[in-house]
DNA sequence: TTTAGCACTCCATATCCTTGAGTGCTAAGC
DNA sequence: GCTTAGCACTCAAGGATATGGAGTGCTAAA
């Protein structure tokens, strides 16, 4: 069977009603609709024939219809109209940004906690770092007799530290001396080369500092391995119980276990191969659990080669349009403050901070 | 009215009936349960007894009695039977500890992860470091011309660290310099003595690197604003979902909204001079939106001044007994693991808290 | 002081009915 | 040919009514 255009006008009209009341559509609501100008047995007739091509679901048989996962996919692929931002809209998520974001290090936290509020949708942030990363630097920094720091500096230029006690005093001299063994010999080598037969040789260099090498071997190749790894929040959940769809307790039960447990490890590798932004319509997504929603991400650049990812989670009738141009916009407005950090066009220096408010 | 043995008696029999099945107890279930002997007849005087008296309460005339607020704190305070952990979960939770605890820098989540699952609840995980901080020492290193990494290690032996970006080339020499000044003027300082006036002095002396005084005071003082606030995790939350009294969904989303909100701030207040395990039965909660559940909570020692809290919320018939046992022994389980320096493979002398020990 | 008995209350559940929205189909109109 | 008015039919949702049963309070006897 063709698909017409106006078949195509009387589908989208069909997901625009179902986003708006939740409720099935029927051939009047469509005729209600300002510029159509067909009688109800009209639009009756297109809607038969987009239920048998596979659109169009009806619950039972005297109740009107709603899209079904393929014609969301459609109308998420073709139909749907741009949303535009309004100024307003902009504005209060640029100062929502500016004003959320003076401490960098709960970035994934913080952004997922705004993009919720933005959308009242549960939504999902998180960052990877890059992967392969190496060792570009040991530090080691006296904290006390029988205490150090070490710092460890990565080739995408993250830093860990840990405070380490042991049961032996260790002088300043020792710990100069030990990093710049460290730094001669276990710096720029990728994480397979980290081998017992590695550690051997340096402990026996290491001389007087020789126990301390293999915890802090271990603390290094524990964070080589957990780079690349996602660091992952969701937040809001609670707002889906506000929709209709969930009223239905046993619903959103399997819709939040389905947020809250790791079962959203893979989603990373959905993206693995997206630029902007995605779509994933109910029984295509992530999990099982999450088969009757969709979900909405999108990437953006953190800078220092890592990424970032944000999304939202809600019921497949959501409002693609609205949830992807915010999204969107998130995305840009957060890769525009990370993403470049050779834009000091300021005196003052650009970190990745803002404004001292000293005055 | 005396609050005779056999009232007691009867009330801790109402109680344990409603945790276990959520409905309100009838007369007749109390004259079912094995040592009880007397007749329904005698019950229901007791238990109008007790209703008069404002420890029970009843949904309607026909309906078996509840407990109410009063009469879960009086449960709670001294009726209530001491549960034992059995060697199973002890042995349980002692593994998921070690599993887990690989890298510590994610305690808080994951220790959120491991009260939820072991008590099948949301639960609550913080760790607060120790306030009023100061700054014990400062280090730069070099990142690669025109970034460095700043490194503040406060007195409470917690470190950050921040990379910053700067449009200038600085030298391994200027870093030096600088970190001397640093520490020779801006260590041992409470946060009030931050001011302008010392930030122009010590921009006077630091010469070339004058223009990176700003970034790092306001990341210190940032630091030492934000030590001694609380880093919280909340994860399970579908988990309530599950539980009758949740299946009314306003309800639930009010009690989840409670929880993901910052709406908790105010627990590591409450918790201020508590030592040991609290519980916070309805309407004493912490915020109006979880007035209808109880919260039960504990402290753990993380080392180094900081502490750990850990909790979990239910409904008001929660099973106390079980939660708490299950709760302490986690607490216990994690004070012995990190309120000590860490010294590979010695035993160490621990923890003075009481002990349910296995059976 | 305890208990058996009884009348009473009120919720929960099931059943039945009505209502109305929506459909498919047919036949007439353009 | 396409479009539309009309009609009979279906079915879920909501309201009203009846019924069963769990539980109570009270009284009087043991």
């Amino acid at each position: 069977m063709e698909l017409t255009e106006r078949k195509k006008k009387v589908l989208r009209s069909v997901v625009d009603l179902y986003i708006r009341t939740a409720e099935p559509v029927g051939s009047k609501a469509i005729t209600a609709l300002p510029d159509m100008k067909y009688s109800s047995a009209t639009i009756r007739n297109e809607m038969a024939d987009l239920t048998t091509m596979g659109y169009l679901e009806q619950p039972h048989t005297s109740a009107g219809r709603i899209p079904s996962a393929a014609g969301y996919r459609l109308y998420v692929d073709e139909l749907m109209a741009e949303y535009r931002l309004s100024i307003d809209e902009t504005r209060s998520i640029n100062t929502a940004i500016e004003e959320k974001m003076q401490k960098v290090d709960k970035l994934v936290e913080k952004v997922a906690r705004m993009v919720s509020q933005a959308t009242d949708l549960p939504a999902i942030s998180m960052a990877s770092r890059a992967a392969n990363a190496t060792v570009k630097r040991f530090e080691l920094i006296l904290a006390g007799s029988g205490s150090f720091i070490l710092v460890v500096m990565l080739s995408n230029d993250e830093v860990v530290n840990k405070l380490i006690k042991l049961p032996l005093t260790v002088t300043d001299e020792d710990l100069k001396l030990l990093s710049a063994l460290l730094n001669a010999t276990m710096t720029e080598l990728p994480l397979e080369e980290f081998t017992a037969g590695l550690m051997d040789r340096v402990m026996r260099s290491a001389g007087k500092a020789s126990s301390l090498v293999p915890v802090i071997v271990e603390f290094t190749t524990d964070t080589l391995r957990h780079s690349g790894s996602a660091n992952m929040v969701v937040t809001g959940q609670s707002r889906l119980l506000g929709l209709p769809e969930y009223r239905d307790v046993d619903k959103a039960q399997k819709v939040l276990s389905g947020l809250d447990e790791d079962a959203l490890s893979n989603l990373p590798a959905v993206m693995q191969n997206t630029n902007g932004t995605k779509v994933l319509v109910g029984p295509e997504n992530v999990s099982a659990e999450l088969k009757d929603t969709s979900v909405v991400m999108t990437k953006f650049d953190i800078g220092d080669g890592m990424q970032g990812m944000i999304g939202v989670v809600g019921p497949t009738r959501m409002d693609y349009a609205k949830v992807t141009a915010r999204l969107s916009y998130f995305a840009e407005s957060l890769s525009k403050m990370f993403g470049k950090p050779e834009t000091p066009q300021l005196p003052e220096p650009v970190a990745e901070e803002e404004t001292p408010k000293e005055a």
